[in-house]
RNA sequence: GCUGGUAUGGUGGAAUAGGCAGACACAAGGGACUUAAAAUCCCUCGGAGUAAAAUCCGUGCCGGUUCAAGUCCGGCUACCAGCACCA
């Protein structure tokens, strides 16, 4: 019998979506459960078959879920603001909201054609006024709790977008969208104030069920590190404070260095004798763009600051001081103490500048290489700390330093704060105006959402200034607290602003007045599973962590992390393990497979490629397993035993299905899930098969395939429906077990023989019944018998010696 | 350089808490059905060895612990990912 994928599946998915049977519902007494994948991007390319993958995996949760009773919500929508829908735009003469809304259509379209659970009720838009409205909403909460600030600095400029980035998304110093080269600029810009949540971004990982490597990387991005602060004084005396993470080793310091930007060298001009020389430096370093401070990064360069030197305040040494750009400006307090003998950056300009190298924690030969084991060296040269471990030594010098007001103890993170302004059309417009008089005004909340203005033009510019600029009657405003003549801010938000909220919404989307309500929030919070890409651990991951964290302080949402779990999936790669990409002309389309397969064989091999959270690649042959699968369930139809039973002799295999399927889900491992299922149905394929191990087949094999299974339950008529009922199935640990079991037998760790034992059978029985083996016997004849092992229900070892 | 991760047949991948390596698929080879092909069904399928068995070898490499190691320990190698002068 010939299964018609294209019409069956067109079928049920009109039912659903005419019934609505994935609308989450409202005021539910049910248990609920949030569901969440990362929101496409809908780019011009429409979906490839990579998208699936994460999309499938929590579709087949979130109707396991609703099958077992849960109020589900598993919700989609689109993260629309963008460059590549921007410079599209440009290329065609065409507005980026037109090419948006081409873009969603067909993306809509081809997600539909899956046949993802997905609540279309409750899709959302961050381009839509609607949404962006609450996402320029929290960031003047930002801003009214200071967590908002203009600053000039150098920053990140993409020299192809033409645009700032924030640090997250400059890759080996090219920008992670489109690899162009990234340098320096010193612009006024936008900043996020992220690094006043950087200890809680990173205590608070103990508090969810993400990933460990997810929690490693975040916690590695964040930085967290202890030390010091340690007061030098200059001969100019001027106090010169230097972070150190091993004050221990402060007797061992034999120079200084600062950065290149360090205020002091200003400040100093007059009394440095070779001026011109450190400024010479100072004007390289800052001409260098991140790639080249990278690629020269073994080679150490600096020059040494003439008329000035510093005191160290443990024994009142004089020491040289001098500026090198491997001190960053940004880190710490710009300036640090040098320690040769165990710092290998120190050691490295040491000698290359012939500095004094002072051994102070002796273990190894400071001569050949900086020591800087921390566990098992002992404290030397170093008056009040000898003879003290590392660690003892870090304790009493800290004190030593508090009780003298010569410094003290120190956190320090690596995260810097978030640059949030772009220079581009196609984002949220930053509802701010400056004002000569009155500085930064927040527009107020009446007046959003703060929408684009309508142009002709939207090309970047050079100047570093965003299109919005050129738009004189949109710029030019009242200032709303002294309403003179003032300039709204013509920088946009980062594509990341959007995605840091957007799981809120889901919970109350057409809400005018909240960002979402009281009730939905306190119901639906926190998103219970949350699936997405390894490659947002430190973006969105984190950026909506810190959002969630600020919303959570000034009380608008009720949990204070917003994932109470996280997963990640592989991407799907090309045939071969080499990437998709349209250059090398290997993408896969998914309509093309649901065409010839249909959506549960594409649902199904996504699923069961491999390992979930690795990458694996996509093989056109190897999907027709799936479909084989599929069809062999079909045809079960044909031939079903008149009987609600479930037969004896298939009853473990059933019952151990249940209980596999079931946990595999829960714990990732689709692939062994489907792999169970397609055994059990080579049993049914030659065992036949009664309705009522139909019906229990049909409904595991739902969540995965659920056109099909739909289907024939129809056919069969088996009962309303598998989603109608909401019925899964549970298993019987007792039928799970065998009353008999195959033991191997070894002998000396050699397999010889297998036996069948009753499963309590005593370890003497299984023993006597081992020995009694032909084989075994003739193996063991005439040896000494050291030892005899029976592990319950795998094996015997009987160990000989000659 | 640092931090993680991975390494199993021709291929994708299985293997609870150290206990029969290769589940489940794909490909390949053989057979049945067919005028033929496709589809379907059946058989074989890590390597050496044998007429068939027996037997030996085998989870990146070298060692170790154990009655028993893909799994644990020590030391490498390769690849992937993240970070990259963070003091």
């Amino acid at each position: 019998m010939k299964y018609e994928h294209l019409n069956v599946e067109k079928k049920w998915q009109d039912i659903w979506e005419e019934k609505g049977v994935f609308h989450a519902e409202e005021n539910s007494d049910k248990e609920k459960f949030f569901a969440l994948i990362e929101f496409p991007y809908p780019s011009g390319q429409g979906l490839h078959v990579g998208h699936p993958r994460p999309y499938t995996a929590l579709d087949t949760v979130a109707r396991k879920r609703r099958l077992q009773g849960y109020n589900v919500l598993y919700p989609i929508g689109w993260d629309a603001f963008g460059l590549p829908t921007e410079n599209y735009a440009i290329k065609n003469h065409v507005h980026p909201a037109d090419v948006t809304k081409e873009n969603i259509k067909r993306f809509k379209q081809q997600i539909q054609s899956l046949g993802i659970s997905f609540d279309w009720s409750r899709e959302i838009n961050t381009t839509d006024p609607k949404y962006f409205k609450w996402t320029q909403w929290i960031f003047l909460q930002l801003f009214k709790h200071g967590l908002a600030y203009k600053k000039e600095m150098a920053v990140n400029w993409c020299t192809s977008c033409k645009c700032v980035l924030a640090n997250e998304e400059v890759v080996n110093g090219a920008c992670e969208r489109c690899g162009s080269e990234v340098v320096r600029r010193v612009k006024s810009q936008w900043m996020l104030k992220i690094t006043e949540y950087a200890d809680r971004l990173a205590k608070d990982l103990d508090d969810v069920n993400y990933p460990s490597r997810v929690v490693l990387q975040q916690r590695n991005w964040i930085g967290k590190s202890t030390g010091a602060e340690v007061d030098f004084t200059a001969t100019t005396g001027d106090i010169l404070t230097v972070y150190t993470t091993r004050p221990d080793t402060l007797f061992g310091a034999t120079y200084m260095v600062v950065s290149p930007e360090h205020p002091y060298i200003e400040k100093w001009a007059d009394k440095i004798e070779n001026i011109d020389e450190v400024r010479a430096y100072q004007a390289e370093a800052s001409k260098k763009s991140d790639l080249e401070r990278t690629e020269i990064s073994k080679d150490k360069t600096g020059v040494l600051i003439k008329g000035v030197r510093a005191v160290n305040p443990v024994n009142n040494k004089e020491i040289p001081i001098f500026i090198s750009d491997y001190v960053l400006v940004s880190y710490g307090t710009g300036a640090i103490m040098a320690v040769p003998a165990h710092d290998t950056r120190d050691w490295e300009f040491a000698k290359k500048f012939d500095l004094p190298i002072i051994e102070v924690v002796k273990g190894g030969d400071v001569e050949k290489e900086a020591f800087t084991d921390c566990e098992t060296g002992v404290m030397v040269n170093s008056g009040i700390l000898d003879g003290l471990s590392v660690e003892d030594a870090k304790v009493k010098i800290k004190k030593w330093l508090t009780e003298n007001g010569k410094g003290k103890e120190k956190v320090n993170f690596k995260l810097r704060d978030w640059v949030f302004s772009r220079q581009r059309y196609w984002g949220e417009p930053i509802p701010i105006v400056i004002c000569d008089k009155c500085g930064y005004v927040p527009l107020d909340e009446s007046e959003l959402p703060l929408e684009l203005p309508m142009v002709d033009s939207y090309e970047p510019t050079d100047t570093g200034e965003s299109p919005l600029a050129n738009i004189s009657e949109w710029v030019n405003v009242k200032c709303p607290r002294c309403h003179g003549n003032a300039k709204r801010e013509t920088d946009t938000m980062p594509q990341w602003a959007g995605s840091s909220w957007y799981y809120l919404r889901y919970m109350d989307p057409h809400n005018d007045n909240a960002l979402a309500s009281k009730e939905a929030l306190e119901y639906w919070s926190p998103v219970d599973w949350y699936n997405g890409g390894m490659e947002h651990t430190t973006l969105h991951l984190l950026y909506s962590r810190f959002w969630h964290k600020f919303l959570y302080d000034i009380g608008v949402v009720p949990t204070h992390e917003p994932y109470a779990k996280r997963t990640s999936h592989g991407m799907i790669l090309g045939s071969g393990g080499i990437k998709m990409s349209k250059s090398r002309g290997n993408v896969v389309n998914p309509d093309d497979v649901v065409k010839e397969y249909g959506a549960d064989t594409l649902r199904l091999y996504e699923m069961f490629i491999g390992d979930f959270e690795k990458a694996a690649p996509w093989d056109d042959v190897g999907i027709k397993g799936c479909r084989r699968l599929v069809e062999r369930f079909y045809n079960l139809s044909e031939n079903v035993i008149d009987s609600d039973e479930i037969r004896k002799d298939v009853e473990r295999e059933v019952h151990n299905a249940i209980k596999k399927v079931d946990e595999d889900i829960e714990n990732l491992k689709f692939n062994t899930a489907i792999a169970t299922l397609m055994t059990l149905i080579n049993t049914f394929t030659s065992k036949g098969v009664t309705r009522g191990e139909l019906r229990v087949f049909a409904i595991l094999l739902n969540p995965f395939a659920p056109h099909v299974t739909e289907e024939v339950w129809q056919m069969c008529n088996l009962g309303e429906g598998i989603i109608a009922e909401q019925k899964w199935p549970e298993y019987d640990e007792e039928k799970c077990k065998a009353s008999t079991v195959e033991i191997a037998v070894q002998v000396t760790g050699k397999m010889k023989a297998k036996i069948i034992v009753d499963v309590d059978a005593s370890s003497d029985e299984v023993i006597a019944l081992a020995k009694a083996n032909q084989k075994v016997a003739a193996a063991i004849e005439g040896k000494n018998i050291v030892k005899e092992i029976y592990v319950k229900g795998r094996l015997v070892n009987i160990v000989v010696r000659p």
